[in-house]
RNA sequence: GCCCUCGUAGCUCAAUGGAUAGAGCCGCGGACUUCUAAGCCGCUGAUGUAAGUUCGAUUCUUACCGAGGGCACCA
């Protein structure tokens, strides 16, 4: 059970106090302050009420700390325009680093009974894997983990689009031999040039896609069949490499049929029909107007999203179910989600789903080909990087998803393949490399003679580690990973300070204290990885 | 034309309306007979423009400039 934290403490303590002083239920803030100098929480709550109170904020800072006392404080102080600063007790801070060392998966249990579905990566079969799934992969992986490490039960969805024109251009080019074997991906833009350029391409792949959709073509089905297969099982092993394992799959086969017959039934009330289409009018949610049956009758891309949020919701009932996709498809999604709140039997999930867009990922050089001259899939990068890696396919995937996760999901991301190669400066190789380093100090401290000095006062890195459970906790709230990769930056770094600074072990014998502080550490930063889904190595 | 993102140091990114805007890369300069140097220490360097709201704005509002995305039968 997670006790009350020294951070909720102040908060219990500030509020009470501004209660007594007649200014109850005014919001404030208690933070890490950006600089540790100020102490290791900060208030501006004297700054908020002043104004009310009509008072200095000094003075009115003074008067909340003359009033304040907090369990685990050692000095409260008042700074700069009026901030109170809290500065936690030596015992305090050691007492928390002792938790640290036993803090696991969802033993912050913020989210306990919670359920949550995330749906993310979404590749399509009979076509690349590209890198805009290596994003959603990772940064979705991240946020069902935040949710885990709060204690909710994640179910995690993907959604794959195994229906669609997509799939008869891949079967139109296998079928006419316009690639070696049955290489699906090539296949597929093979048979998109041909859709495009070769009018009578364009209409064998147009009756092989009514085919594909009513399976009365014995040749169709069984060149179908292999590829969907045979895509599927490849995805699989990419799954295995990045660490996702999904509870549940959802095919575009499944969701249109049950997304047209939402669609039809709503015509009149939510829906209308326009120029032999149905549409869904966007403007008055002051969104723009959307097909969700097209004139020949056939569900779009709108109609089967329905269809999915009815699948999602046969389920079960979920407290919040999160979409990650590409940022192209943010305004489709509200419009798609808008019509959604009008019909009843997907109404409650569309009103509890949350979308998380993230922008694209593009290269520093500008190029979008790979050494070997074909476009840049998720897997060559994978491919690339793990053989620049000599061959630790751990470190290329901690340098590709610290990439992707150390910024927030919704801006664009340059990759530098000769940054990330070279794997220096803040990455994912370089957390991995701080608790590498952690793991072996802790091994060679275990035959290490134990002495117990008088402790010095509390670390900066000691500092550090309080923080971990609120920067998980408010990353999960934002839906944004980037809080925790910039927190284990912060914390790797602290504990790279400390050891360049001062030798662990010296003649055979290590303090308690520094085996503490390095349990934590070792402890926190493999906890912080795993919510990031980066692996977390014995050695390097 | 309308809508949505985004504009911070030479480059790649942080900053929960708060305190002196932080890191890494690059560059320059250091420390190593010792626990993993993929590391550590020091120095230089930035909020697109113009207003507004606020005690206080990188953060909120408006206009403009610039980049990307979207706007009817693709996904």
């Amino acid at each position: 059970m997670a006790m009350t934290s020294v951070r909720e403490k102040i908060e219990q303590a500030v509020a009470q106090t501004l209660a007594d002083l007649g200014a109850a239920n005014v919001p404030f803030a208690v933070e890490r302050p950006a600089d540790m100098l100020h102490g290791d929480y900060s208030t501006n709550a004297a700054l908020v009420v002043a104004k009310l109170l009509k008072k200095n904020p000094k003075d009115v800072a003074q008067e909340i700390a003359d009033k304040l006392t907090v369990q685990g404080v050692k000095t409260i102080d008042i700074a700069g325009p009026g901030f109170i600063n809290f500065t936690l007790a030596g015992n305090a801070v050691k007492d928390i680093v002792h938790e640290a060392h036993e803090t696991s998966w969802g033993s912050n249990n913020a989210r306990q009974g919670q359920k949550i579905m995330v749906e993310y990566t979404d590749p399509n079969p009979f076509k690349e894997f590209h890198i805009g799934h290596l994003m959603s992969n990772a940064i979705g992986e991240s946020i069902a983990r935040l949710f885990e490490a709060g204690g909710a039960d994640v179910k995690r969805a993907n959604y794959q689009g195994d229906v669609g024109l997509h799939v008869a251009k891949t079967i139109w080019a296998v079928k006419n031999k316009k690639v070696a074997g049955a290489d699906w991906g090539a296949a597929y833009v093979a048979g998109n040039t041909a859709y495009e350029t070769d009018e009578v391409a364009k209409k064998e792949i147009q009756e092989i896609n009514v085919k594909v959709y009513d399976r009365t073509d014995d040749a169709i089905n069984a060149l179908y069949d292999e590829g969907r297969e045979s895509s599927l099982a490849h995805f699989e092993e990419i799954y295995k490499k990045l660490g996702t394992k999904f509870d549940e799959y959802f095919f575009e086969s499944q969701t249109w049929k049950k997304g047209l017959g939402l669609v039809q039934n709503n015509i009149g009330q939510v829906f209308e029909a326009s120029d032999g289409a149905v549409i869904y009018r966007g403007e008055q949610d002051g969104l723009h107007t959307r097909v969700f049956i097209n004139a020949a009758g056939l569900p779009t891309y709108e109609a089967k999203d329905l269809g999915l949020l009815a699948l999602k919701a046969e389920k079960g009932e979920f407290d919040v179910s999160v979409t990650v996709t590409a940022s192209e498809q943010t305004e489709y999604f509200k419009v798609v989600l808008a019509a959604a709140k009008h019909i009843d039997e997907v109404q409650a999930i569309a009103e509890r789903t949350q979308h998380v867009s993230h922008g694209m990922m593009r290269f520093a050089d500008g190029k979008m080909s790979s050494r070997t001259g074909n476009v840049v899939t998720g897997e060559s990068l994978l491919a690339d990087l793990t053989e620049a890696a000599r061959g630790r396919e751990d470190v290329a995937v901690g340098a590709i998803k610290y990439t992707v996760l150390k910024s927030a999901s919704s801006k664009d991301i340059v990759f530098d393949p000769e940054k990330s190669l070279s794997l220096d400066g803040d990455s994912g190789p370089y957390l991995q490399y701080a608790l590498v380093r952690t793991r072996s100090l802790l091994r060679k401290a275990a035959e290490a003679q134990v002495v117990d000095p008088q402790p010095a006062g509390a670390m900066p890195v000691e500092r550090l580690i309080v923080h971990f459970p609120e920067v998980v906790e408010y990353a999960a709230t934002e839906l944004e990973p980037h809080y925790v990769t910039t927190y284990l930056t912060e914390l790797a770094s602290a504990f790279n300070s400390w050891y360049a600074q001062e030798r662990l072990i010296v003649d055979g014998a290590i303090t308690t204290r520094s085996i503490a502080v390095l349990k934590a550490i070792e402890n926190t930063l493999a906890q912080g990885l795993k919510v990031l889904g980066i692996p977390t190595p014995e050695e390097m």
